[in-house]
DNA sequence: AAAAGGAATGGTAGCGCTATCATGACAGCG
DNA sequence: CGCTGTCATGATAGCGCTACCATTCCTTTT
């Protein structure tokens, strides 16, 4: 119980890394010197900070950003979290994020919940944890906890892919909508027996969003809107074989209406070895505007939804609104735009 | 100078959020049996895990993983640099390595190189200044400063995409190799006017390996090998355009080896729409195995990579190697798959 | 000329957690 | 009955950085 032994200084620095002390010391500085020529440049004089950078320079110092967050509690990490990043569309919003985030010198923590919300959650947990500047994350359905969790944080959430009252940002276009657009569309081209083609609804239900707004459609005009789910991920393989499993159960379609281009052009492909010609015996649609469909013969009709636009967007929102900058729209509809081809 | 004055306490906390002491007061702990309980639970009675965890969930603590990663030098986060999200290729490694990786608890922090080396370099140092429990990088080529500052960091490094002697782990394929393959094919198939088509080799330089490997065969049956380097990314619609040029240049080519599936199949849905048969007037062949090519008709002669698996196969070693298990291998073969279709 | 303001710099004390060592309690052992 | 060993717990001291306040040395203002 006596401490009257001086014990030995405690160490535990295990890496030989280069310390910003370390750094100020060469350059002459005091340590908060040295951390402001590296952070706030203009807050010291051009001889300190130059003496620092070449200090920087000559020990290959690199900044320990953990520590610096610890102290400053702002990490400059975005956390990204979406559902899938087989689905391309995650991806290209992620590129756009991306590419805006880092030239703003953010990075960006990467999760993907395999459309399991309790998995979501967990990872907005951990992602918390890390003190992230701000959250994105895909879609604006999320469990209670994961609800009560992010209520009581006090950084910025961007949520993106479909518009709606989130909890605080939004980026994305509505579903409903497009659904809508679409159905219009195939219903002014003369179809009156369309099926909608969709792959998991219960995961993905912004595809359920787009059949409501088809349906609304269609049931307006006094037509049935008939629909078969997939119980495979959407995927061309997935869309080849529906084909025959649609014209088997709804013998006298006249169009198919595909919750996206994979499925569709896997669809048309396969129409076409099978020798049916589009859209003659079958008319097909699809959502997405991915560029296959623009390589196919016809062309796929589909929905071209801006993807990285979104990611662009959501990302420039968040960076005005870490600025400190109101802003002046918590809402924002990206829109969508019918691009119509020979498929239909 | 003199400091008689028991200056206030200075108050930093800016967050209302729980700390560990608060979860281990309300326990009846100290705070570093709460550590324990949380992230060493046989460290402790049942009885004190138990008390914690109650504490835990009752006040909403959710643990400071910045702080948690300065006090251990360890953070459980894994860097993952590529150079593109646009090519899938990347994207599906990045899935093999998230599944495996999230499933142990890592988190990834991705970046994107835009391929270019110097933005790399940029990208290591942040990621080191993270202290990442690994990094996994895309490709055996790096500059002079990343070396250096990779040759000095005591971590895991994982190379992956292509075979070959790297800075510390390797999981990939002989790209070589499997441009001779193709090469190979294309010659016992009867084809003696064969070019090479490829996107941006200055990029993309696993094309020009897979270049080198054609020329090779080639060269050996006494054959010239031309090649065109398109200057913009591989696309469908790139392919598609290049297909023109190709015959223009090279009029009385009989197959063209294209650097990928993409540019592959967008020539292949352009010679089409031309009303050129294939592979009677051109062949055509890929490389990676996209899906697409089994859905165009003639089905597209490839090179499958296993993506995916090269994702979950580094994940898998790192993890190991993280572990603190010796590595029984440095560099991994994931190989490669000839898949015969119609298109030669 | 004195007062006031501003710019550059530094000392100190944390940020919230865990490594390290120390301690106490208790079991097993000759 | 002391000795060693294991288990559970705790006190202390950092991890490397930045916020906060204090200080110094100017320049500007009245």
């Amino acid at each position: 119980m006596s401490k009257d032994s001086p014990h030995a200084v405690k160490q535990r620095r295990r890496s030989d890394q280069v310390t910003l002390s370390q750094v100020a010391q060469a350059a002459g500085v005091s340590p908060i010197t040295a951390s402001r020529a590296l952070n706030h440049p203009d807050k010291v004089s051009n001889r300190a900070r130059r003496s620092v950078l070449e200090a920087v320079e000559r020990l290959g110092y690199v900044p320990n950003l953990v520590a610096g967050s610890l102290a400053s509690s702002r990490s400059r990490l975005i956390a990204v979290i979406v559902p899938s990043l087989v689905n391309t569309v995650f991806v290209e919003v992620i590129k756009g994020l991306q590419e805006t985030l880092e030239a703003e010198g953010y990075q960006i923590l990467l999760g993907n919940t395999d459309y399991d919300l309790d998995r979501e959650y967990q990872l907005v947990r951990t992602f918390l944890g890390w003190s992230c500047s701000a959250l994105v994350i895909a879609g604006l359905r999320h469990n209670k906890a994961c609800h009560t969790l992010l209520d009581n944080w006090d950084h910025p959430i961007m949520e993106v892919m479909e518009l709606g009252q989130g909890m605080d940002l939004n980026v994305g276009l509505s579903h409903v909508a497009a659904g809508r657009c679409m159905a219009t569309h195939l219903i002014d081209k003369g179809y009156r027996h369309i099926v909608y083609v969709g792959a998991l609804l219960s995961q993905d239900y912004r595809a359920g969003m787009r059949y409501e707004g088809h349906r609304a459609v269609l049931e307006a005009h006094g037509l049935r809107a008939p629909i078969v789910e997939l119980d495979t991920l959407g995927s061309l393989q997935a869309g080849a074989e529906s084909l025959a499993q649609v014209l088997a159960q709804y013998p006298n379609t006249q169009a198919i209406h595909f919750a996206n281009d994979d499925l569709a052009a896997g669809a048309l492909l396969a129409a076409q070895r099978q020798g049916l010609s589009i859209p003659r015996d079958i008319a097909i649609a699809g959502f997405n505007g991915l560029p296959l469909g623009q390589h196919v013969t016809p062309q796929l009709t589909t929905i071209l939804s801006p993807r990285e636009e979104m990611g662009r967007l959501a990302a420039t929102e968040l960076i005005r609104r870490l600025g400190g900058k109101s802003v002046y729209r918590r809402q924002h509809d990206v829109g969508f735009t019918l691009q119509a081809g020979g498929s239909t």
